[in-house]
Parts: structure tokens; C-alpha cells; sequence
DNA sequence: TTGTACGCGTTATCAC
DNA sequence: GTGATAACGCGTACAA
């Protein structure tokens, strides 16, 4: 089933129904009802191979996920967010969206070449880019569109991107610590490869030096976004006193308070423990997790629309979105927000 | 750049070029390495469209997941690995992977008729497909090629699935609970509608009645695969004395030991707990989850396999492929393996 | 407002 | 072993 089909149907040519498809204007109202029945009553879906041969779109976005399988899959929720964003702005906009995650141990390189090398979707969203990343030199070199979702690695004309203000928002952190009482405070990163993790920790050395605290790198970590290197990293910093620790990510965090109570202390009264990107384990961890929010579905819908924008030729690149983030307190730095927990716990125990 | 420029450039006809792609037999040697130069050369790819166009195979697979938000991107991460498992096989035989994910308050028709009217994927993988879904009515009256992860809601020449023998599982865990010395086992299920949820209740009653145990309405709740439903379908269950509680998944099963735990009782002293899945949650909770082990990831590069076997003629339908599973014992029902984290435990608090 | 004719880049079917 | 040539289904300039 084809347009010449509808068309013998209708009693009209194949490009009547091709206008009436793609709503053209000069088509007469009778006509059009009388094509927009028959397509209806047969089901009829234009061949997308077709159209895309001559339109040269496909109406499709990729999106590239290069991370090994435990951090796709483990317990982070970041991605799957990241995925439910896009989705939703792609559905609106009438794009799919095809995806590439890169195997537990393939090689960067390979992943960059299956990835690049796909013509089928009309442009591209990368997700954790690192210094060097092979990925970006491929695009760049290909000139394909692209939008990157975190600040990128490195600065150039070409690249498009949304992110978050990581720096402002770690010294917002910091203030508010120091505010509360804090003044030992460390932090433990993601791998600083990833600029987002590099920037949280420039926030939080900002941050200090503003309140004329001393940077110590004793209660610095530089780790990776799991919760394992929150666990390590804590344990390495404990031993310097600190009265509160800023994670690089909520996951990291998770690994901060497990590390700090199985070390016998409390959180947040002997050590504040502040997260950043408000998963879906912060509001479930014990006690709850104060963290800098930023919507990461809405990292996804806006880069989705912003492709989109760039691919239909509404914006020139390149295109630098910077999206807000906010303040989350809960109980792992303000005793008062643990009160119901607390008496309940207080209350088993004696 | 088309297959003309390069048949040029080669100084032979486009036919030779597009067989040198293809790999067709009949080109002598020297033509087809003076060939390959170019295209390497050149970084040449086919147009995918145009190719789409001519074989009516556009190379893709399309993934299906209905799940409202929370369940896709909150504590669980049996999608990821599914989606991963999906991704190695197509990566291997050089699929894309298209993904719809539902809205988070997405009509469950509006999605079926999103994923079933695209005509760009050459086949479908179908996640949760309830009783009745619409999905399922849809692809099948489009005669859509398809395959489904889990157990079919109905019975159908026509469906191909992929799937893990829940009901003989269940019964080997209530088996191994008897063994264990346990005689008033509970079950907290996931949604019924759910083919999977409803064959593990069965497993579990099979399980007692194989044992000349009683099946104990109290003693069964019928919830959802969350945490949530774990913990209140737990509250409503322990004042009729279980002392076993087997979760119909792991998500459920951390909802279970959390109710048992804020109850005053001890895991697995008092009751035992045992999950479905072993997802990431499994060994990193507190007991560690007893749970029954399928690969997630292995369904979902199976079932890949499986649709592009189906795509490419080499198999007839229906296909119906039963996985294995295998029964995790940890913490959370056999108390001689906390000793490491009992101790410790109990060092603390006396 | 509607129809005609051509081109998009590839594969498939013939000849040679 | 290689090269013309006809599809594939659609969009679109141009003619009517």
C-alpha cells in the first residue's frame, strides 16, 4: 500500500495525497477529507525509507551512551532519566530516538566509530564526553550535528550543549554549610575526566576560598561516579576530621554516608553529607540526602529540542543552554528534618 | 558521496561497487581491493534510506517499554540491563535499536499506536505487556513481526517470546525455605496483569501444596513491583506470623525487609526474605537478597537474537524460548552467611 | 487547485 | 566478471 494506491482510491493524483499527508495548503477541503478518509480506513503509513531518500531526514535522533554496563545499569538512575527526557520532547516533535550503549569492555574507539559512522539519524546527542574522547573528534571531523548534554571538554564553535551551572551550584553548597557551622569540608569526586565532575570540584575550592577557608587536599578525593569510590574516598578523608563532605553525585554520596556510619559516627550531626543531582536514592536514603537538583529529564527534553531546533534549521550553532539547579535540604545535613525519623529511631532503641 | 562517485573514482559501474559492499562472489580480486581503497578512503557508507528503499529492511529493531516513569527510571534497573542485553546483539549483527518509552501519564493506547503505526523497525521487542494491552491487539492485526520478553498474556500461534520459568523457580524457593526449616511462607506479588507476576504466585502454591502445606489467603498479598507495595503488602502480612516472605521481585523484596525490619523483627532470623531477579539491589541490601537469578541481560540478547532470526527468514514462528534460573543463597534467609556483617553489627550495639 | 515528470541512492535483473 | 537499466515510494518544480 502505497500513495498511488490511496491516490487510484480517492480518484486523485499521487501528489494530492502526497499534499494532503504533509498538510500543504493548496489542496480544496473536499479533496482533502475525501483522501483523509481512505487513509484512515486503510491504516496508511507513509514508507519512511522513501521520504527519507528524498527529504535526506530520517526523523530520527541518536543518542550515544558510552559508559561501561555498571554504570548504565548499576544504581544509577541518571541515564534511564536522561533517556525519559529525550523520549518525551522526541514524541512531541515526531522523532525516534535510536540508541547506542557501548559494551562492558569495548574499546572507546570502536564505540566512536559505530556510532559515527551511522547515517541514519539527523543528528546526534552524546552523553558523558571525556577529554579526548574519541567521539567528539569523529563528529567534529564528520561535521555532524550534534548536541552534547554536560559542558564539554574542550571549547569550539562547533559544539552545541546543555548543562547546568555545576561551579555556581557546589558554591551555593559551600555557603550553606559554612552557614550551618561547617567549616571542615571535603569532597569526593567523579572521575575528573568528565568536566562536570572537574567543575563541581572547582565550585567547591571557589566556594571556600570566598568564605576564607583554607583548601586542604587531605580532604579532597578525586574518585568516580559509584558508589564504591564515595565508600573508599570517605574512609581515606576520615581520618582528617571532616564535619562534612560534598559528593561530586548522589551515588557517590550513598557510598559517603554508608562509609561514615559504619565508621561510627553520625550524619549529619558528627558529618554533613550534601549529594548533587537529586536521584531517585536520594529522597530514599538513610537519613535523607540534601543535594543540588537539577532536572535531569530536563537536561534530556532540552537537548532533544534543541537538536531538533538545529536540524529543522531554527537555530545557528553553535547553541549554549545553561539550565538552574536548586538547593535540596533534607535530613543528612539539617538534624531539625530528621526529627520523625529520629524520635522513631530514638524511640526502638531505648 | 554516492556509490557513482566512488564506482568513478574506481573507474568501474555502480553495479561492481554495490557488490564489493554487499559481498557478492562474482568481482575478481583486484577490482574489488581497488574498491575497498576508495570507500575507505573516501569514509564512504550507503545511504541507508535509498538501501531501505530497495530491500524494505531498514536494519532496525524497535524496543517497546510501557512503564510509567518511576518504574523505568526509579530503583530499578531491570530496563537497563534488558536494554543492554538487546543492544549487545543488535551491535553484533548490525541492528540499531529504536526505543519508545511511554510518558510518564501516557494513555497505555496512545503508546501502542505510536510504537505499532512506525513502519521504520523491521521488528519489535515488547516489554510488560499486560492482559488485554492494546499494544499487543495492535501488532497483531498489523501482522507485525515481533517478539516479547516475559510470558504472553494469552495463548497465540502468532507471539514469540522469551521468558524464564517463573512457576518451577517458585517452587524450588519454597522448597528451599521448607528445607530450611520455614512452614509459614508469605508472597508478595507484583501486578497480576503481568504474566510473570501472576506464574510466580502459582510457583509459590504449587510449592506448599507439593508439601502438603496449607495456601493461606493471609498470608498473600497482591501488590505492584515496587518498593512501596513491598513494604505495605509486608505490614498487612506479618501479624499472621510468617516467617518466610518470598517478593515477587527484588524491588518488592527491599520493601519487604524494610517492613520487617521497622516492625522489630530480625531478617532472617524471624523471617526470611527471598527476591526475583538478583538485580543490582539484591547483594548490596542489608541482609543480601536470597533471589532467583535469570540474566536480565541474557532475555534481552536473546530475544534480540531471536527477532533477527525471525527478520531474516532463518526461523519460523511461533518461537518460544525458556531460559534457566537459579536459586542465589545469601543474608537475607540463611543466617550462617551474615557472619561477617552480623558481628559487626551486633559489636556495635552492645 | 490539481496532475505530470523527474530525481533521490540503492539493489536486482538482465544482457554481454 | 562487468555494465546498463528498471524498480523501490516519495517529494517537488513546473505545467496545466
Amino acid at each position: 500500500m502505497n500513495l498511488e494506491d490511496i491516490a487510484r482510491k480517492a480518484g486523485v493524483s499521487r501528489s494530492t495525497v502526497s499534499r494532503v499527508i504533509n498538510e500543504e495548503p493548496h489542496v480544496s477541503d473536499r479533496t482533502r477529507e475525501r483522501v483523509l478518509n481512505i487513509i484512515q480506513q486503510e491504516d496508511f503509513q507513509p514508507n519512511p525509507a522513501a521520504r527519507a531518500l528524498v527529504t535526506r531526514r530520517s526523523n530520527i535522533l541518536g543518542v550515544a551512551i558510552p559508559q561501561t554496563t555498571n554504570v548504565f545499569f548499576g544504581d544509577n538512575s541518571y541515564f534511564p532519566m536522561l533517556l525519559q527526557g529525550i523520549a518525551e520532547m522526541s514524541n512531541n516533535c515526531d522523532y525516534g530516538m535510536l540508541l547506542w550503549l557501548a559494551e562492558s569492555h569495548e574499546i572507546r574507539d570502536g564505540f566512536a566509530q559505530r556510532v559515527a559512522r551511522h547515517r541514519q539519524p539527523d543528528g546526534l546527542i552524546l552523553t558523558s564526553v571525556i577529554e579526548n574522547d574519541p567521539i567528539l573528534e569523529r563528529v567534529l571531523y564528520l561535521d555532524r550535528l550534534f548536541v552534547m548534554v554536560e559542558t564539554p571538554p574542550i571549547e569550539d564553535d562547533r559544539i552545541n550543549y546543555v548543562t547546568v551551572d555545576n561551579i555556581a551550584a557546589e558554591e551555593e553548597a559551600v555557603a550553606y554549610l559554612i552557614q550551618q557551622g561547617r567549616r571542615r569540608i571535603a569532597h569526593v569526586s567523579g572521575q575528573l575526566t568528565i568536566r562536570d565532575a572537574a567543575d563541581r570540584l572547582t565550585g567547591y575550592m571557589n566556594g571556600l576560598i570566598r568564605a576564607g577557608l583554607p583548601v586542604d587536599e587531605k580532604l579532597i578525593y578525586r574518585g568516580r561516579f559509584d558508589r564504591q569510590h564515595g565508600f573508599i574516598g570517605t574512609q581515606q578523608i576520615l581520618p582528617h576530621k571532616p564535619d562534612a563532605i560534598i559528593a561530586g553525585g548522589d551515588t557517590i554520596a550513598i557510598g559517603v554516608i554508608d562509609a561514615v556510619q559504619k565508621a561510627g559516627l553520625r550524619v549529619p550531626d558528627d558529618v554533613a553529607v550534601i549529594g548533587f543531582d537529586d536521584l531517585d536514592v536520594a529522597s530514599h536514603s538513610n537519613p535523607p540526602l540534601t543535594t543540588i537538583r537539577h532536572s535531569v529529564q530536563t537536561v534530556g527534553s532540552t537537548a532533544a529540542q534543541l537538536l531538533i531546533d538545529l536540524i529543522e534549521g531554527r537555530l545557528e550553532r553553535p547553541q549554549r543552554i545553561v539550565l538552574p539547579t536548586e538547593l535540596i535540604v533534607r535530613g543528612s545535613t539539617d538534624p531539625n528534618l530528621l526529627i520523625e525519623g529520629g524520635v522513631s529511631q530514638k524511640g526502638k532503641q531505648s
